[in-house]
DNA sequence: ACACGGCGC
DNA sequence: TATCCGCGCCGTGTA
């Protein structure tokens, strides 16, 4: 028996037993029904031990799991170093476990569970119960902490200092990225008690951890919103998304020969060569060079951001080609090469990772590659979008949530007339413009309208007048008048405003609607501007927040439904408020009712939600639905 | 490691 | 006097 960090290391004939028998409550129909309330004992902590961190690319190496505080069991069985002991064959150890493993009645506990699920998946093993991730935990806890690393939650709760991953590594063994880990090539006796170790921090903090969900009245987002999704990201990201990849390629060689004859007209007009990409370089050649007058300063230099050379092409014609360089470089380098780079060779799919903890308002993100800020506003990128399309004979279906923000901030402010704007339906930009300039409806203008489309978006972040006035190129006192109009007519979210801040500066956080909570620290700060920004970030919050639980919520109830028609349609993106599915071309009718019925029935709210359908034959032509 | 700039919602 | 719109990820240059 080994012991390094306080675990017991059993050998792994000796770890069944605490666990085959499980107790349960059994409903009335006889079928078990979970424990919600974990004991000690009754949660099983399980960590994969990989050679990667993205599943596609990662072996399987070992598994540990831990049953009780201090117990813990290792498996090897991809251990590949020259005097590695003889394993367990990789099928008699699932054949073992999964009785365990894919028993429902043992509620599995682990830190960033998507991953030992998505890894022991592509194994074809289903880990049933996904019951507590201690790293989603500590992100409901505190979703703005600086990390919600196994270390660093053992640290901070455990008190108990982890031996880090990089410390196994053996001088003379290179990682091949950061993705990348050789514990292949670390021999048992080391893997072991670091396997075992995370394994039993791991269920020690969920004997932390849950009574602190219970006292923070965190533990319905927990056990109903966050873990539920678990399973369902880690699908979405096994899955992928399809990418036309000749012709990203093709294109990129398109954009490559536009950025080569750019630069050869830049540095004709600028007299020189320089690097266009270096904004010091670019700033020097502006300002010192060509003497243009600099608008604004950075830290450094004169900024040379895309707004400053919007207004100086109006008096030389050097700034247009930069703009144009500066779009044709991003969208090569981020949007071709980067995605290009990920794409999985066996099936042209590209999977991303969504963090589930990774933003202060409850949004996912997504990285490796980010797929959520794939471009759409511009031609060109467009072309890119253009480049992602479903599998051959199926279509994409795509279901936003219409105004989302705005009807959650009719919800939570309860203000009658926007309110009222949203049971009305139609145009609320326009309908917010005819309030705002005490004009009728049918007498807004185009440009009257987009004046209250920024108003609506600016009023959401906590926009002041300096800020608007900047966006809309109006003076600041118009600006002003514009915002104290909306006011006027929208009251009740000024009250909201008020009501939401006092509430930030009494309590020290502020919540969503289905009780996410993010602390706010700066907002009785006596420096001014931080407390300005925890007070827009007060306001902001509940909303950003609030829609991000409503998606999600949807994200839970789709595949359900998904599955009680029988309809083999794949979600495969959420990017906010939107979800993107691609289905067999037969079943897109009836996938684009269902997803639209259950977005819209997602949370009950106040006002009614709205998802809009698109659909089409690749990522950038989606035309409405009916 | 950090700053800048830029893509998305 | 500077700032003034919330939340992300990523490529590139510079130190």
């Amino acid at each position: 028996m080994n012991s390094t960090d306080g675990v017991k290391v059993y050998p792994p004939n000796d770890w069944m037993v605490p666990v085959m028998n499980p107790s349960y409550e059994e409903s009335a129909d006889g079928k078990p029904t979970v424990i919600r309330h974990p004991r000690v004992g009754l949660g099983l902590a399980v960590d994969v031990e990989t050679t990667g961190l993205q599943i596609h690319r990662a072996e399987l190496v070992g598994i540990s799991m831990s049953w009780k505080p201090g117990r813990a069991a290792y498996i090897p069985v991809g251990h590949r170093t020259l005097h590695a002991p003889k394993q367990i064959k990789k099928e008699d150890a699932f054949k073992t476990l999964s009785p365990i493993l894919q028993n429902p009645a043992v509620e599995k506990v682990g830190h960033n569970l998507k991953f030992d699920f998505s890894i022991l998946c592509e194994e074809g093993l289903v880990l049933k119960n996904l019951y507590f991730d201690t790293m989603i935990a500590s992100y409901c806890l505190d979703p703005s902490r600086p990390g919600h690393g196994l270390k660093d939650l053992a640290s901070q709760y455990l008190n108990r200092n982890m031996t880090r991953l990089e410390e196994l590594l053996p001088k003379g063994i290179q990682r091949a990225s950061p993705y990348d880990f050789p514990m292949d090539q670390i021999e048992v006796e080391k893997a072991a008690p670091y396997a075992c170790a995370d394994a039993d921090c791991t269920l020690q903090l969920l004997e932390k951890l849950n009574p602190m969900l219970e006292e923070k009245d965190l533990h319905s987002l927990f056990y109903d919103l966050e873990m539920p999704l678990v399973e369902i990201l880690s699908e979405m990201e096994r899955t992928g998304i399809k990418v036309d990849l000749p012709y990203l390629q093709k294109l990129g060689e398109e954009f490559q020969s536009e950025i080569l004859a750019l630069e050869r007209q830049i540095f004709k007009i600028a007299g020189q060569e320089f690097n266009i990409n270096s904004s010091k370089q670019l700033s020097f050649v502006l300002f010192e060079k060509l003497k243009l007058p600099p608008q604004r300063k950075t830290k450094t230099d004169y900024s040379t951001d895309d707004e400053v050379l919007r207004f100086l092409s109006a008096s030389h014609e050097l700034p247009k080609l930069l703009i144009e360089h500066r779009e044709l470089s991003k969208l090569k380098s981020t949007f071709i090469d980067g995605l290009v780079e990920e794409v999985n060779p066996k099936n042209s799919r590209i999977h991303t990772s969504f963090n589930q903890a990774g933003t202060a308002t409850g949004r996912l993100s997504s990285s490796d590659p980010n797929l959520q800020n794939i471009p759409i506003r511009t031609e060109r990128g467009r072309k890119i979008r253009k480049g992602f399309v479903p599998e051959a004979g199926w279509v994409f279906v795509s279901a936003d949530y219409s105004q989302i923000d705005l009807r959650v901030l009719a919800h939570l402010s309860g203000d009658p007339e926007l309110r009222k704007a949203f049971h009305q339906g139609g145009d609320i930009h326009l309908a917010t413009a005819a309030k705002v300039l005490h004009i009728p409806p049918e007498k807004v203008t185009p440009e009257q309208r987009n004046r209250a489309k920024a108003i609506n978006f600016g009023i959401v972040y906590g926009q002041q007048a300096f800020g608007l006035s900047q966006q809309l190129g109006i003076s600041n006192q118009e600006a002003q008048e514009l915002i104290g109009s909306y006011f006027e007519k929208y009251a009740g979210v000024k009250v909201w405003i008020e009501k939401i801040k006092k509430e930030a500066r009494a309590n020290g956080f502020v919540k969503t609607l289905l009780g996410r909570i993010r602390y706010l620290p700066e907002i009785n700060s006596k420096n001014g501007a931080m407390r300005s920004f925890a007070e827009r970030t007060a306001m902001n919050t509940p909303v950003q927040g609030t829609s991000a639980d409503i998606i999600k919520a949807a994200m839970i109830k789709i595949p359900k439904a998904l599955k009680s028609h029988a309809l083999s349609a794949r979600m495969l993106i959420q990017v906010h408020d939107d979800l993107l599915f691609e289905v067999p071309k037969a079943e897109a009718e009836k996938l684009a009712r269902l997803v639209k019925h259950e977005m819209e029935t997602a949370v009950a709210m106040d006002v009614p939600l709205v998802a809009d359908l698109k659909i089409g034959k690749n990522w950038s032509e989606m035309v409405p639905v009916k």
